[in-house]
DNA sequence: AAGGCAAATGTTTTT
DNA sequence: CATTTGCCTT
C-alpha cells in the first residue's frame, strides 16, 4: 500500500486529522484550510491502511455538487472506482432508504417527491378547503412554519393542544397537509428526512442492519446540519460506529432554515472521546485578507474560536470604494474589471458577490454596458422553471396517470377550456370516491355528468395522456420528452409567448430534450423514465451551462460558499443591506449575518474588492446607509481607500445629498436635527417625503442605521 | 374561461 | 422600481 502518496502535501495538522485513529474525530476546518482534501484523504487512509472496506463507509454532504466532487477526487487519490461506498446529499440517501424500505416507511411503492414549489400549491389547496382567508395566513408564512417543525422532528401530533391561536391554525394546516400528503403518495424535502429517522426509529431490525453495515460514518459541513439530521446521523452511529465529522462554526450561515450550529457542540459530548483537530492555517488568501476576515469574525461571541493564518505574503491592501450610488458603484466594479482583464487576467477569476439578489440587476447593467461578459449563479434553478415543471409534470402522467400533483399542475396548460369550475367538480368526485383526479375525470365524462364542452376538453386531455403513456416502453427517454413537449402544446405555447421570455422557454424546453438524451440511469435493467424523474427531483439541475465562455462570477455570499477566487468584489456593505435589515433585531442572526461577512472575505485569494454606495434606492425610493460595520471592523491598516481623480461632483455629507425641497407640512423637525425614538435610540433626521398622516422622516440612528418612518407614528423626540 | 389591469410585495437557498 | 398576485371585466 502506498502511504506516502496518501499523505503527501498535507500539513500537520491535516495529516493528524487524515490518520487519526481515536474513534470520533471532529475537525474544525477554517476557510481555505483544505476541509474537503482531510475529508478525502481521511477516506483513503481508512480503505489503504486500516483495510475498511468501502462497503461500510458512508459519506455525507449536503449539495450534489460537494458529493460529486468527493466521489471524484476519493477515485483520483486510490486510482479507482469505489463501489459500496455510499456517498450522497442527506436528502439523496434519505431517498435511497426509503425507496429501498417503502414498505416499513408506510410509503407507496411509487412515492413522489414535492419540490417547494409544489409544495406550496398543496399547502394552499389546503388552505383553500380549510375556508382559511389567504389575507390573514399567508400560504407561505404557514409552509415556512411547517417545514420548520418538520426540521425540528416534530409531527403535528407532537404538540398540545395550545391557546395561542397563531400556533393552532398552523396546527390545523398542518395536520391537513400531512392527510392530504399521505393520501396523494408525495412527501416534500424536509419529509424525506424525518420519514427516513422515523424509518429507522420504528423499524429497530432496518435500523440494525445499516449500523452493522456503516462503521465510518464521515459528514461534511456539519455546521449546516438540523435537528433532524443530526439525530439520523447518531441513531446510525449506534454506539459502534465512528464518526468523522467536519465543519466551521464561522461559516454557519444556514440557521435561517434550521441548521444548528449548536450540533457541533454537542457532539463532543454526544460522540464520547472525540479527537478534535483544528485546522487554522489557510491556503488560499493574503494575510491582509485573513487580517481583516479574523477581525471581523472575531466580534462574534458564540465561537469555538479558531484564528486563520497563512506563511504566504501579506499580499495588496483591501481596496473601499465609497461610491455615490449604486450606478457608481457598479461602474467602478466594471471599471476595475476591465483593468483586471487588460493586465492579462482571466474573466473567471473574478466574482462579484453580494448580499441579495436584486442587487444583481444594476452590476449586470454595467457589465453589460462595458461589454465584459458574465455569469451569474443562483436565481431560478433550472427544474425549478415553470416551463420544466410542466413539462415533467407531463411525463410523470404519463407514468403514472394517478399522480394529482401533476395532474393538477398541467390538466389546463396549455389552456384547453378546463376551467375551475369543471376541476372543482373533479376535484369533489376525487374526494367523495377517494380516487384519483384521474379517476374521478374519467368517470365524470363517461357518465356524462358534465356540459358537453367541458366534457369534450376534459376528454381530450386524458387521451393525449393516453395515448402518449401507450408508447412509452417502445420509445427512449428523450423521445418521450420530445413527443411530451410537442403533443401536448407546450413548445407550441410558449413560441407564440411575445418577447423574448417564449423564446428561452422554448430554448428551456429543448434543452430539457438534451438533458434526457444525456440521462445515464443508474440500473440499465430498470425503466429510464423513473429514474430520470426521481433524480431530477433531488438535483436542481444547473451544472452550468456553457462553462465554456470566459466570464465574470456572479452570485449572493451564500452561493458563494466554498469557492474561491483570485479577485473578489462584495458589493453594497451598507448598513442595512449587509447586514441586512431583516437580521438587525436579534443578535443571534446578526452574529450570522458577520458569519456570512467572514465567508465572503476568504472568498479573495489575491485582492478584495469592497465597495458601499452612499445612496442606493430600494424599491423605488432612496435610502441612505452608513457603511456596513462589518467594514469598520476590519483593521484600518490593510484598507486603503479609494479616491476618484475625476468625480462627479459629489455631496460632502449624507444629510447635504438627502435635502429635498417639496416638504409642505410643518412636522417640528428640521433636517439634520438631533432625535430619540423609543427603539432605535438616538438619530439624526436626513430627509422627509410625503405630506399629511402618511408623511415619512429619514432617520439615521447611531446603533440602527438608516429607518424610514412614518412620521405620525414614529413618536420621535427632539433631543 | 381567458386576458387585462390594479394592488401588493419584496433576505439569504439546498434538497 | 419591477415583478408577481388577485380581482375584474369581456
Amino acid at each position: 500500500m502506498d502511504v506516502t502518496s496518501i499523505l503527501k502535501n498535507l500539513n500537520a495538522a491535516q495529516e493528524e486529522a487524515v490518520t487519526s485513529d481515536k474513534k470520533h474525530l471532529l475537525v474544525l476546518a477554517g476557510a481555505g484550510s483544505g476541509k474537503t482534501r482531510v475529508l478525502v484523504h481521511r477516506i483513503a487512509w481508512k480503505i489503504q491502511v486500516d483495510n475498511v472496506s468501502p462497503y461500510s463507509i458512508l459519506a455525507v454532504t449536503f449539495t450534489n455538487k460537494a458529493s460529486r466532487e468527493m466521489r471524484e477526487r476519493i477515485d483520483e487519490l486510490l486510482g479507482m472506482s469505489l463501489r459500496g461506498m455510499w456517498v450522497g446529499t442527506f436528502h439523496g440517501l434519505a431517498h435511497r432508504l426509503l425507496k429501498a424500505h417503502w414498505r416499513d416507511a408506510k410509503l407507496p411503492e411509487n412515492f413522489q417527491i414535492l419540490d417547494s414549489d409544489d409544495q406550496l400549491r398543496l399547502v394552499k389547496r389546503v388552505m383553500r378547503s380549510m375556508d382559511l382567508d389567504e389575507q390573514r395566513w399567508p400560504p407561505k408564512q404557514a409552509q415556512w412554519w411547517i417545514n420548520g417543525q418538520k426540521d425540528e422532528g416534530l409531527r403535528s401530533t407532537h404538540f398540545q393542544e395550545g391557546g395561542d391561536p397563531f400556533i393552532a391554525t398552523m396546527l390545523r394546516i398542518y395536520r391537513g397537509y400531512e392527510e392530504t400528503c399521505d393520501r396523494l403518495g408525495v412527501i416534500d424535502f424536509a419529509e424525506l428526512l424525518l420519514r427516513a429517522l422515523e424509518l429507522w426509529k420504528h423499524n429497530p431490525q432496518v435500523l440494525e442492519h445499516y449500523q452493522q453495515r456503516f462503521q465510518h460514518i464521515l459528514v461534511d459541513e456539519f455546521q449546516d446540519t438540523n435537528a433532524v439530521q443530526y439525530a439520523w446521523l447518531r441513531l446510525l452511529a449506534g454506539k459502534v460506529s465512528a464518526m468523522t465529522a467536519v465543519g466551521d462554526d464561522d461559516q454557519s450561515i444556514y440557521g435561517w432554515r434550521g441548521a444548528k450550529v449548536e450540533n457541533i457542540l454537542s457532539y463532543e459530548r454526544d460522540f464520547v472521546g472525540t479527537h478534535t483537530v483544528k485546522l487554522e492555517q489557510n491556503y488560499r488568501s493574503t494575510s491582509n485578507i485573513l487580517l481583516a476576515a479574523n477581525a471581523v469574525i472575531a466580534k462574534n461571541s458564540e465561537r469555538l474560536g479558531k484564528s486563520l493564518w497563512t506563511d504566504s505574503g501579506d499580499g495588496e491592501p483591501i481596496a473601499l470604494y465609497a461610491a455615490f450610488n449604486e450606478y457608481d458603484e457598479s461602474r467602478y466594479i466594471a471599471d476595475r474589471l476591465q483593468s483586471w482583464v487588460s493586465d492579462g487576467n482571466r474573466r473567471e477569476d473574478a466574482a462579484i458577490l453580494y448580499r441579495s439578489n436584486a442587487q444583481s440587476r444594476v452590476l449586470e447593467a454595467a457589465l453589460l454596458q462595458a461589454e465584459i461578459p458574465y455569469r451569474i449563479y443562483g436565481g431560478q434553478r433550472f427544474y425549478e422553471r415553470l416551463e420544466i415543471k410542466n413539462a415533467l409534470s407531463y411525463l410523470r402522467l404519463m407514468l403514472n396517470c394517478h399522480d394529482d400533483v401533476a395532474f393538477e399542475r398541467v390538466v389546463n396548460v396549455p389552456p384547453r377550456g378546463i376551467g375551475d369550475r369543471t376541476l372543482e367538480l373533479v376535484r369533489e368526485l376525487s374526494r367523495a370516491n377517494t380516487s384519483s383526479l384521474w379517476t374521478a375525470a374519467c368517470v365524470l365524462v363517461d357518465e356524462k355528468r358534465l356540459a358537453a364542452r367541458a366534457s369534450n376538453a376534459i376528454a381530450g386531455f386524458l387521451q393525449l395522456i393516453n395515448e402518449m403513456s401507450g408508447q412509452l416502453d417502445e420509445l427512449p427517454l428523450f423521445e418521450q420528452a420530445e413527443n411530451a413537449i410537442q403533443y401536448s402544446g407546450l413548445i407550441e405555447m410558449h413560441r407564440r409567448e411575445k418577447g423574448e421570455r417564449g423564446q428561452a422557454r422554448v430554448e428551456n424546453l429543448e434543452e430539457l430534450i438534451g438533458a434526457c438524451r444525456n440521462f445515464e440511469p443508474e440500473d440499465k435493467d430498470l425503466p429510464t423514465l423513473p429514474q430520470f424523474l426521481d433524480q431530477v427531483a433531488l438535483d436542481s439541475g444547473d451544472r452550468q451551462a456553457d462553462e465554456d465562455q470566459d466570464a465574470v462570477q456572479l452570485m449572493t455570499l451564500h452561493s458563494a460558499k466554498g469557492l474561491e477566487f483570485p479577485l473578489v468584489f462584495i458589493a453594497g456593505v451598507e448598513e442595512n443591506l449587509f447586514p441586512h435589515k431583516m437580521s438587525l433585531d436579534e443578535p443571534g442572526r446578526l452574529e450570522e449575518e458577520r458569519r456570512l461577512a467572514y465567508v465572503g472575505i476568504t472568498r479573495a485569494m489575491q485582492k478584495l474588492y469592497l465597495t458601499f454606495a452612499e445612496s442606493r434606492s430600494i424599491y423605488g425610493s432612496e435610502s441612505f446607509n452608513s457603511v456596513s460595520r462589518f467594514v469598520r471592523d476590519i483593521p484600518k491598516e490593510v484598507i486603503e481607500e479609494v479616491r476618484l481623480q475625476n468625480t462627479i461632483a459629489r455631496p460632502t455629507s449624507y444629510a447635504a445629498s438627502a435635502i429635498r425641497s417639496d416638504q409642505g407640512d410643518d412636522t417640528g423637525f428640521q433636517l439634520g436635527q438631533q432625535v430619540n425614538h423609543t427603539v432605535y435610540g438616538e438619530g439624526v433626521i436626513l430627509n422627509f417625503e410625503g405630506n399629511g398622516p402618511r408623511a415619512r422622516v429619514h432617520v439615521r440612528f447611531e446603533q440602527a442605521g438608516t429607518k424610514i418612518l412614518i412620521l405620525a407614528s414614529a413618536n420621535l423626540a427632539a433631543i
